[in-house]
DNA sequence: GCGGATCAC
DNA sequence: AATGGTGATCCGC
């Protein structure tokens, strides 16, 4: 839900000019060779450059270089007892295959620079200089901007409740730390560090359990004071927020130094814990001047054009939220360190890196970013998931059981959350640590673990289809493309026994909202408003369409129409097929915990909305009917013209021929599978 | 739209 | 022996 980054409410203050800020995380890169060829080893070449050494230490390294506190630890210490304690694990082979494809896309950079250089920049050179000069006239320095940083905020939280831990280093956590005393930290311990390398670095490190309530009541203590400096003021997370200052500081004529000063000392000697402040003209510097003098400290970056560009000047890239190990690695590679490197680099930058990155860096240079301070409306939220690990699980029955709990999981953040889910997306990391995710549409927005669970199960057999003796340490699922439940009525069934009847949980009302954010970046809404207004339906600002009860079925069922036929054929020999199949499939373990009125409609099928039998058996292989077109249909459309979909029915990859070793690309996450191993991949999900 | 990857907390 | 959970965004297909 931070979104700190974001550039709604940037866009809405800087008339002249909606700057995007929003970082891209993956690069546009001459494709590696990697890409290519299959790749089965570890996509290390023989000599392994020290760059991809580099790459990889960095990476095991963690997230959190930049965290305060390791300022007089050895570093090289540090990497040497974390990569001893790594080598060989599964964990750190994944982590060396990403470290690989981070060392290959670096070098392609490398090169596209070198390429870059010999050619006329002056198109790309204006481009930059126009985007810095518009963004220059909307520099807005008139806020005061506030960030606050609760320290180490659930050891504070911990220490309060256990003064025994005053002074010593101890970690929150279980088997990953979540954060740790400074003491810890003088170690080289810090967050998301495993805890067994943490006992190496450290070993009388005491560990303590998470203990969330506590954690949320101490944030309302604090909440409540920062609530009488800014009543509109932003929380992001537990332990951070934003405040516009502007307004206080004027009717109490308090300097903004002062009232950051004053508002930490209330809430030290109120709530117990000590908070760092950052005091700048914009979010975004408000944050990074939070950072120099923590713990227990603020600073101000002044609010004049110069002050603000000379404390960019010098500041390392990495310091820059949404700039992370791996923008860095990558922005070090093509000789962007500090801020002030991005300047002469300002016409490689968007053939280097992308649009959106590129104006995220030059607005990063120059030191602007948002001003506008708002809570969240709690209507911007776009999903809603829960996932786990666990030893690893594999096994039909297992893996069964396992989604079933999760579906239960999800029911009820969903309930939680008030919303239903038009998408469904499932996701697993192997027990080699590499993730993969499957999604599926619903025609009927869902959210019960009945609905989520029919659904997600034919998406875990296409993987166990895909991946034979698959073997998972983690599941979760996830609901997207969220609409308002009906909460007036749902939420006073909270709690009781009796669940909503079906026809609510089914029924698209009126009075459903889409969630979207209020201001879509322009990009998307065209693009969504390309495709939404082909049958003259109305359309939201985000392009959805706004479906009245009746067109919507209306439509719906014209859809159905045109779908059932254009593919009843391959429905009906995917049909036999199916029941084939079927024979020695497990039933449920459970039957429908909401035991709703068997009326049809209870009982239409998420998918594609047709009634069905009032049979749960029969329901369940329906819909993996369903989905098993979808895939067909992809299939189809993946084909070239000329090659009927009747080839299809002849499936040209008996299960038999299925290579037993997967040919999957390995380091680099991004290098994607081709066109025709995904089709590939899509065949064998449905025809093996 | 889908799936992989990155990022923040 | 052992490396988290939630949510968001971006990119290339």
């Amino acid at each position: 839900m931070d979104r700190r980054l974001s550039d709604d409410e940037n866009g809405a203050r800087d008339v002249s000019q909606s700057p995007t800020t929003e970082p891209k995380q993956d690069i546009d890169t001459v494709k590696p060779e990697a890409d290519e060829g299959i790749v089965t080893g570890p996509a290390v070449p023989a000599q392994a450059s020290t760059e991809q050494l580099n790459a990889l230490t960095h990476r095991l390294l963690g997230p959190s270089l930049t965290k305060s506190g390791q300022e007089g630890v050895s570093q090289d210490n540090v990497s040497q007892v974390i990569l001893d304690a790594s080598k060989g694990s599964k964990f750190y082979e994944r982590e060396a295959a990403l470290a690989a494809g981070l060392a290959t896309r670096v070098a392609a950079l490398q090169t596209r620079k070198a390429k870059l250089e010999a050619q006329d920049l002056r198109v790309h050179l204006r481009n930059a200089d126009a985007f810095l000069a518009s963004l220059e006239s909307s520099r807005d320095l008139s806020r005061i901007i506030v960030h606050l940083d609760c320290d180490a905020f659930y050891a504070a939280v911990a220490a309060l409740k256990d003064p025994t831990l005053k002074g010593i280093p101890f970690a929150v956590g279980g088997s990953v730390l979540s954060t740790c005393s400074y003491e810890a930290r003088k170690f080289g311990v810090r967050s998301a560090m495993p805890a067994f390398v943490a006992r190496k670095l450290c070993p009388e490190l005491k560990l303590v359990d998470q203990d969330f309530p506590s954690y949320i009541a101490k944030a309302g203590e604090i909440r409540a004071i920062l609530q009488t400096y800014d009543p509109n003021f932003q929380p992001a997370g537990l332990d951070e927020s934003y405040l516009d200052l502007t307004a206080y500081c004027q009717d109490n004529d308090i300097s903004a130094s002062d009232a950051v000063s004053k508002l930490r000392t209330e809430v030290r000697e109120k709530c117990g814990i000590t908070i760092s402040a950052g005091i700048a003209a914009t979010a975004p510097l408000a944050k990074i001047a939070g950072n120099v003098n923590k713990p227990d400290g603020q600073f101000e970056i002044p609010s004049t054009r110069e002050a603000v560009m000379a404390y960019m000047a010098d500041l390392s890239v990495r310091k820059v939220a949404g700039i992370g190990r791996v923008l860095q690695c990558e922005l070090d590679a093509v000789g962007i360190r500090v801020c002030a490197d991005i300047y002469p680099q300002r016409a490689l930058l968007v053939p280097l890196f992308g649009d959106k990155t590129a104006k995220f860096l030059l607005t990063s240079y120059l030191g602007i970013g948002r001003t506008r301070i708002a809570p969240s409306d709690g209507r911007d939220r776009k999903s809603v998931g829960t996932e786990g690990t666990f030893a690893d699980l594999a096994g039909a029955q297992a893996l069964r059981t396992k989604l079933r709990q999760t579906a239960e999981a999800l029911e009820e953040d969903m309930k939680q959350a008030g919303v239903k889910g038009r998408t469904v997306v499932l996701k697993v990391k192997l027990h080699t640590f590499e993730v993969l995710t499957r999604q599926v549409g619903t025609h009927i927005p869902v959210w019960t673990k009945d609905d989520i669970y029919r659904i997600s199960l034919p998406m875990l057999e296409r993987l166990e289809k895909e991946i034979p003796g698959l073997k998972i340490r983690l599941l979760g699922l996830r609901c997207t493309h969220l609409v308002e439940a009906k909460l007036s009525v749902d939420k006073n069934f909270f709690g009781a026994a009796k669940a909503p009847n079906t026809e609510e949980r089914f029924c698209v009302c009126q009075d459903d909202q889409i969630l979207a954010p209020a201001v879509p970046p322009p990009e998307r809404a065209s693009a969504h408003r390309a495709e939404g207004s082909r049958s003259g339906v109305p359309v939201d600002e985000d392009g959805w369409e706004i479906w009245p009860e009746a067109e919507f079925e209306a439509a719906a069922e014209q859809e159905r129409k045109e779908e059932f036929e254009e593919l009843l054929k391959l429905s009906q020999e995917l049909e036999e097929r199916h029941d084939q199949d079927n024979g020695a499939k497990a039933p449920l373990e459970s039957s429908r915990s909401t035991s709703p009125a068997d009326d049809v409609e209870s009982w239409a099928c998420p998918i594609c909305n047709r009634p069905q039998p009032a049979d749960e058996r029969a329901l369940n292989e329906h819909i993996d009917l369903c989905l098993s077109r979808e895939t067909i249909r992809e299939v189809v459309r993946s084909v070239p013209e000329n090659k009927a979909p009747a080839k299809l029915e002849k499936p040209t990859l008996p299960s038999k021929q299925v290579p037993r070793k997967r040919a999957r690309p390995r380091g680099g996450g991004s290098i994607s599978k081709s066109n025709h191993e995904q089709s590939n991949a899509k065949r064998r999900a449905f025809f093996s």
